[in-house]
Parts: structure tokens; C-alpha cells; sequence
RNA sequence: GCGGAAGUAGCUCAGUUGGUAGAGCAUCAGCCUUCCAAGCUGAGGGUCGCGAGUUCGAACCUCGUCUUCCGCUCCA
């Protein structure tokens, strides 16, 4: 099986077996948004509490906060997000390639700057040390005509970029004979600006609204409540804020099920640090963070680091957490250092003071920014991506037989323990009955009495029950039931009343979050 | 956005040169009772993605449109 029908094969799986619908999907869906399930839903909400508590519970120095979704617009030009989400953009028809219109005619216009150096050069090899620069560009007519025509191209390409007018930059790209690099033809579209960022009005009178951006990140909530939570949570340097929530960006191509979406969920954690330790606590954080990832019993060969070359605007370090999904190696987390850039910012912008008094140095500084932000919906994806398996079993006569089984780990399972009567009478349900209501305040619980036995052991192998708990005539006895194992379909007699804290020890999260401590320790 | 592939029951898919829809599994009710999915009986469920056009007649042919997957690009 390719790896391209292993994931439609889990696409299918997770409609299926109610982890993931597409949204709207009685009127033909909407575009890149997606629904959780009975199942999708339990299973991402136990991911954000791994996170949540690995981060907050187990760090006395982080702290979580919930941001508004709307926030001041403003924000967003502090942020840079404003002009870097906002791009004027031209396709070439025969290479398919994507452009920034501003970019293509940037590049133009350094062409027409390198062949006035050339010029340049050749004057200063013909005039030796009696060459003046000034009086050479001002007199030699080609570089006359260069300079006229590259600022001709400058100030139509402003002009086009302030007006917002994009018919404007099509025929500069047009006019300059500008040809796509890859195909080397000048078969272009019109110029499209994509805002990355979805807007709304804020206010109802219509002559009296604000444009309201709906954020594309969390992270922004965090920054503009630094102050608040420093003071009021008494908070010393180096800390952190953790924040969980919905984030939107109207991607121009999202794809891949749940990976692109418009609408995503971020787990985000701020960590603030004094300027020249950023580094340090970069690395820290790497490591902290796989270190989470690895826990998870995927294998390490899944995950890899990619250091990014290019880095953008906020940032002077940046890694991200790659995980071998059925498509590659894809972004799942990024960590980055995003140096003093959004508080300074924010400051800059709002005329607020937003500085830390280092008590330890004496010192008012700017905190610097280590962030970790990971995708709860690109997690989930990776849960059930790693988890999914088409197993083959030989029977007892020698047949074999496949089943299908996630094999997610059980602290985060949807459903942790199924309670099943062997048959459907001789008392058998009042007794599987009976445990079910002692078990279902521990976790997640599902009875079931229909069909088979074996039948409902694969059913529960489909959504990734890690234990199966079964009722027999021999409990009635000896008060006994059999625990079945979903990885391997193993069984063993364990007493009702010991039930609840043995498997407590297999599927709760604590003795997960406990082991985490101890690797992360530095 | 452009190119490629696809869309028929909850799922996987049949459906002949155009003649008003089928199977298996699943679901529900009942019978049976057996620790690894296929025992028996019965039932429900589809305006064939949507909209036009051609035709006496369209799941099938033509056009448009929507959605999904793959490639290009970006990112959590």
C-alpha cells in the first residue's frame, strides 16, 4: 500500500468512525473546514491537556491565560501582519509559478541597477584614478537613460502599491516585458491581493464600524497581556505564558484534510528571558519539546529538527518540529526566537512602557521571546496518522484475518476501557453493568452488548479502545473479568475490585506527565 | 489560483451501445449464545455532488458549478 492510500484510507477511517467529518457536509461542504466527531473531540482535548499540563502543571514558572479572538486593529500593524499577510500576487499561466507582482518588478528594477555598475566599472577602467562617479553618472547618456528608466519603474511601481491599484501593476510587469524565471514566457494573470487575515465589522451601525481582524495567531493575546500577568501573577524572569485557541488565516491553498485548515487551533507558549540568554533557553526549549513529542512512543526516527535558513521578520533563530506524516516530512511545531521584535513593538505602537525590572541585574529591559506553537489539529492528524494499523492475524485454524487498529496512546484514547458482557443473559449485563458504573468516574467508559464478543473487540479496535473489560460466567463466581489488550490481543483474569487502579496505571495521563519530568530535566 | 484524478446507501464499490438503481459490510428489531469481525429472519436507508443542455428517455453524453485527493506555493 503507497503511502498516498494509507491516508485516504485514514480520511475515510476518521469519517468513519466519528473522529472527523468535513464541516457542512449536507450542503457539499465548505472549503478547507472541518467538524470533530464523538471520537476527534475527546481525542484533541486530550492532547491540549498533555500540553496544557506539561506546560502549566508541571512548570512552576508558566502560566495560561485565554485571549479574545478580537483584538484591536492595531495589534496587527504592530505585529508586522498587516503587511507581511497582505501580498500583491501574479501567477504565470505556463509555469504555474506564484509571484509577488512587487517582487518580480523589485528584481527588474536590481537588473537595471547592475547594469549601471557595469557601467560604472567600465568607466572607472577607462578613467583610472582621474575617475569622478558623480560627474561620470551625470554626463555618460546610458547610465542617464538607465537611471531614468529605473526610477520611472520605481515610482509607477509606489504609486501602483499606494493607490492600491493592481491593474496598474500588471501593466508595469507588462510594460517592463518582465518573463517568469522557470517558463521564460510573459503569459501572465491579473494581479490578486490575498489577505491572509479574515475580517469582520466590529459595531453595528454601518457609517460607525471598525475593520476587526479575526487573529491569525494566538500568539499577539499573549504579548499584549505580558504586563498584566507579569504583575499580577508576580511573575519573574525567565517565564512563560501558555495559551490554547483558535487562530484563522484564509489560506489561499489549504489542503491536506485537517493539516491546512482556515480555521486551526494553536497551543502557544511565550517564554520570556533576558536579552543574551535567548539562545540558551532556545535550546532548551528544542529539546524540552521533543522530548514531549518522543514520549508518545511513535519512534524517534518520525521526528527531525529543521533549522530554517530563512528567517522571518520577528525572528532570529527558528527550528521546526518535522513528523513523517503519510504525505513527508512535514511542520508539526515550531520554536522560535522571536527576540525583543513584539513586545518592542507593541511598545513602540501603543506609547505603553512595556519593560521588566531585573531585580538580579538592576536593569529595565525589554524581555526577549522564546515561542513554542504547535497545531492541535496537525497533532491530531499526527496521533492518528502514527496510530493507524492494518494488522494481519492468523486465527486459531490457521486463517489469517486483518484487522484494522489505532494504536494511540492510551492516555489518549477517546474511549479508555469497554465494558462487555460475554452474552446477553444469565445476568452477565446487570454485572458488566455494575463495573460500568464504578469505572465510568475514572475514565472515559463504553458499554457495549451487541454482536459478538470478537465483533466488539474490533470495533474498539477501529477507534482505539486501549482495554476491552469482559463479563463472563466465571465473574459471577469469582468476581474476576478479563482485560483485553488492543496492541496485542492478549488477556488476562483480573479481580473487579482491583479493576480501577491497575488500569488507572496504564491509561492515566499523570504517570505520562511524571516521565516527562525526568527527561526534560536539564 | 493553475494542471491531473475522483464524486452512486454510513463505508467499499458494481452499474452493459443512454431505458426511471444493485451488492457486500455497517445500522435497527427479533431469534441463537460462541473470547477475537462473515449463524438465521425481517426492516430502514439513495431526487446517482449540484444546475443546465442534448434526447421520447440521462447515473451514463455535453457545458457550467461545488467538494475532495495529488503536484506548484506558504505556513501552525
Amino acid at each position: 500500500m503507497t503511502q498516498e492510500e494509507l491516508f485516504k484510507k485514514l480520511i475515510a477511517h476518521c469519517k468513519e468512525y466519528g473522529y472527523i467529518f468535513p464541516s457542512s457536509e449536507i450542503y457539499d461542504g465548505l472549503g478547507a473546514v472541518y467538524d470533530y466527531g464523538q471520537n476527534g473531540v475527546e481525542l484533541k482535548n486530550n492532547i491540549k491537556r498533555y500540553w496544557w499540563e506539561s506546560m502549566v502543571k508541571l512548570h512552576e514558572n508558566i502560566v495560561g491565560i485565554d485571549s479574545a479572538i478580537f483584538m484591536h486593529p492595531k495589534i496587527w500593524e504592530a505585529s508586522g501582519h498587516v503587511d507581511a499577510f497582505n501580498d500583491p500576487l501574479i501567477d504565470n499561466k505556463d509555469s504555474k509559478k506564484r509571484y509577488r507582482a512587487d517582487v518580480l518588478i523589485e528584481e527588474y528594477i536590481a537588473g537595471i541597477r547592475g547594469k549601471i555598475d557595469k557601467e560604472i566599472a567600465k568607466g572607472k577602467k577607462k578613467f583610472g584614478d582621474a575617475f569622478d562617479e558623480t560627474q561620470f553618472c551625470a554626463t555618460n547618456p546610458n547610465i542617464l537613460r538607465l537611471v531614468e528608466k529605473m526610477e520611472a519603474v520605481q515610482n509607477r511601481m509606489r504609486e501602483a502599491l499606494n493607490s492600491d491599484d493592481l491593474d496598474a501593476l500588471k501593466n508595469l510587469i507588462i510594460d517592463c516585458e518582465i518573463a517568469c524565471p522557470v517558463s521564460g514566457t510573459r503569459n501572465w494573470t491579473e494581479v490578486r491581493r490575498f489577505n491572509l487575515m479574515f475580517s469582520t465589522q466590529m459595531g453595528s451601525v454601518s457609517n460607525d464600524t471598525n475593520l476587526i481582524y479575526l487573529r491569525p495567531e494566538t500568539a499577539q493575546g499573549i504579548f499584549v497581556n505580558f504586563l498584566n500577568v507579569q504583575k499580577t501573577g508576580r511573575m519573574k524572569i525567565p517565564f512563560g505564558i501558555a495559551q490554547i485557541g483558535k487562530a484563522f488565516r484564509n489560506e489561499i491553498v489549504a489542503r491536506q484534510f485537517i493539516f491546512r485548515m482556515r480555521e486551526f487551533e494553536q497551543m502557544e507558549m511565550q517564554f520570556f528571558v533576558r536579552p543574551g540568554e535567548e539562545m540558551k533557553w532556545y535550546e532548551y526549549w528544542k529539546k524540552a519539546r521533543m522530548a514531549w513529542h518522543r514520549l508518545l512512543g511513535f519512534g524517534n526516527e518520525k521526528y527531525r529538527f529543521h533549522d530554517h535558513d530563512k528567517l522571518a521578520h520577528y525572528a532570529n533563530a527558528a527550528a521546526d518540529v518535522e513528523f513523517n506524516f503519510p504525505f513527508g516530512f512535514k511542520e508539526v511545531e515550531g520554536i522560535h526566537s522571536r527576540t525583543d521584535f513584539d513586545l518592542g513593538n507593541h511598545q513602540k505602537f501603543s506609547g505603553k512602557k512595556i519593560q521588566y525590572f531585573d531585580p538580579d541585574t538592576n536593569e529595565n529591559y525589554v524581555p526577549y521571546v522564546i515561542e513554542t506553537s504547535i497545531g492541535v489539529d496537525r497533532m491530531t492528524l499526527l496521533v492518528l496518522s502514527a496510530s493507524y494499523d492494518e494488522e494481519t492475524v492468523v486465527k486459531e485454524n490457521g486463517e489469517t484475518d486483518e484487522r484494522v487498529v489505532l494504536r494511540i496512546p492510551p492516555m489518549l484514547a477517546p474511549v479508555k476501557f469497554a465494558v462487555l458482557p460475554l452474552v446477553k443473559k444469565d445476568g452477565l449485563p446487570e454485572k458488566a453493568r455494575e463495573i460500568m458504573e464504578i469505572l465510568k468516574f475514572e475514565h472515559n467508559s463504553q458499554y457495549d452488548e451487541k454482536d459478538t464478543i470478537g465483533k466488539r473487540y474490533r470495533r474498539h479496535d477501529a477507534i482505539g479502545t486501549p482495554f476491552c473489560i469482559t463479563v463472563d460466567r466465571q465473574t459471577l463466581d469469582d468476581d474476576t473479568v478479563t482485560v483485553r489488550h488492543r496492541d496485542t490481543m492478549e488477556q488476562e483474569r483480573v479481580q473487579v475490585s482491583a479493576l480501577a487502579s491497575t488500569l488507572d496505571k496504564l491509561v492515566n495521563m499523570k504517570y505520562s506527565l511524571l516521565e516527562l519530568s525526568r527527561v526534560s530535566e536539564i
